[in-house]
RNA sequence: GCGAGCGUAGCUCAGUCGGUAGAGUGCUGCACUGUGGAUGCAGUUGUCGCGGGUUCAAGUCCCGUCGCUCGCCCCA
């Protein structure tokens, strides 16, 4: 490795077989969400600091953003999260757009942290969103919408759960407890550290952020009470709806999730691995009431959630999910270069064959047929024509399956046929 | 921002007490001039991350630096 240069810190380099896991997550995305009826949208990758300042928490924007001048001194970020560009976007038009609407998107983001497992400086990212309707069937649909991308890409029930909680349900718990609003932001982040932290460190946690001991007992009750959404009318709507949904298996409550993120106002969820060691989150999002408003529109309430790639990807690979032949070549057929005499006929053989629909890959140079049947086998080819001087007097081309080594000559008006249906019962069998 | 570990061939890595730079794999060729994956033989690949220091001698020890990885913080 010499004068190479580095690749940027936290970036990804998708070679083919990346690649290939990149689309087949994107196209799943797509087939769930779309099944649910959510139309796919995007946002710039390029916005104004001043977008993410109104609201995003303000590490986003100070210590996790990508931030430059351009060339007329505006500040510019690449964008660390979509929320804000969707709300705006639903803003410039709200009068014109008819609700509920149902969004979904999958692109790029960034943020300056430090790389490690699961988690670069430049990820994918799928977002759903549900806005105009304030209800808890809602929120069950957004949890549905996740645990049927799950089905769908192989990781089952048993591996990975949508956990949820309601802020309304938790406040009125905490207040109970004669824990002041003001205070519940911080008790909301002393529950969201609880199983990061060993027990003595989160007891001191709660110490130092000025919690009594009869209430810290309290919440120590409030987390361990796993049927407590019972105790809200929300949340027993909300699994009525998850269990008519048909998803039941993956829901389930958990009192200790809650959100880092301040915007949200009731029911919040979370997916986790609990089949490997995987604590970061898959998935996140919760309702969000107010936050149209806070932009300046007229109130909306959504409800939506964020998925980021990476998580994804380390849990399907040590579950040993990811998708199989992942390097081969699109092409499955390849015709061979007999001589350089022969070279023309057979880029037009290869271009014959490509116009009756076969994805068709040329030799590009002469060479030994024992070569170039390697180079075919390496490139996942299955079918190897030859056009040599023999086939050509006669108007014939010889075919030859890679795998039973078994090959026939056919008159080259029957080529393209006889290709399709050995590749037929190849993929048949 | 804090902490730990690792940087040796294209790739994965070994390298003992400081004493000639290694293996596997890959790649190329030949056995095999109209037919591949096996096997055998031959060949090929190096700024040992970079800079300095100690030493007769440094891949190895010391200092610095850069890069990567894994944690913490935070989050997808």
């Amino acid at each position: 490795m010499k004068n190479i240069i580095n690749p940027v810190k936290g970036t990804r380099d998708f070679y083919p077989q990346d690649k290939s896991v990149n689309s087949w997550l994107y196209q799943n995305i797509r087939e769930v969400s779309e099944s649910f009826g959510y139309q796919e949208f995007d946002g710039p990758f390029l916005e104004s600091i001043d977008l993410y300042a109104a609201k995003s928490g303000e590490e986003l924007v100070k210590e996790q953003s990508f931030v430059f001048p351009d060339k007329s001194g505006n500040l510019i970020a690449l964008r660390p999260e979509l929320t804000p560009s969707l709300v705006r976007m639903i803003a410039q038009q709200q009068q014109q757009l008819y609700y509920p609407l149902r969004w979904w998107s999958f692109g790029p983001f960034w943020r300056y942290e430090s790389p490690q497992k699961g988690r670069g400086r430049e990820f994918f990212q799928w977002n759903a969103d549900l806005i105009g309707v304030d209800s808890p069937e809602a929120d069950a649909e957004m949890a549905a919408l996740m645990a049927e991308f799950f089905k769908k890409i192989g990781l089952s029930s048993t591996q990975v759960k949508v956990f949820v909680n309601n802020r309304r349900l938790i406040e009125g718990e905490l207040s109970k407890l004669d824990i002041s609003p003001d205070k519940q932001g911080k008790v909301f982040r002393l529950i969201d550290r609880k199983d990061k932290l060993s027990d003595k460190e989160w007891s001191s946690y709660a110490l130092k952020i000025g919690i009594e001991t009869k209430q810290f007992d309290g919440i120590k009750k409030l987390l361990s009470t796993d049927d407590m959404w019972k105790e809200s009318t929300e949340l027993v709507q909300f699994f009525s709806a998850v269990d008519a949904l048909g998803v039941k298996d993956y829901v389930e409550y958990s009192p200790r999730i809650i959100r880092g993120l301040d915007y949200y106002t009731g029911t919040v969820f979370e997916a986790l691995s609990i089949s490997t060691d995987v604590r970061r989150s898959i998935s996140g999002g919760g309702r969000y009431d107010n936050l149209l408003a806070d932009v300046g529109g007229d109130s909306l309430p959504g409800v939506g959630f964020a998925m980021g790639d990476m998580v994804v990807n380390v849990i399907l690979e040590e579950l040993g999910l990811l998708p199989e032949n992942r390097s081969s070549s699109p092409a499955k057929v390849i015709v061979t270069v007999f001589d350089a005499e022969s070279q023309m006929a057979s880029y037009q053989l290869g271009a014959e064959l490509r116009q009756t629909g076969l994805n068709v890959y040329s030799y590009p140079t002469p060479d030994k047929l024992g070569k170039q049947f390697r180079h075919a086998d390496r490139i996942g080819a299955k079918i190897a024509v030859i056009l040599g001087p023999d086939e050509i007097s006669k108007q014939q081309v010889a075919i030859k399956d890679l795998k039973t080594r078994e090959q026939v000559t056919v008159s080259r008006s029957e080529a393209a046929a006889a290709i399709q249906g050995i590749l037929d019962t190849d993929s048949g069998a």
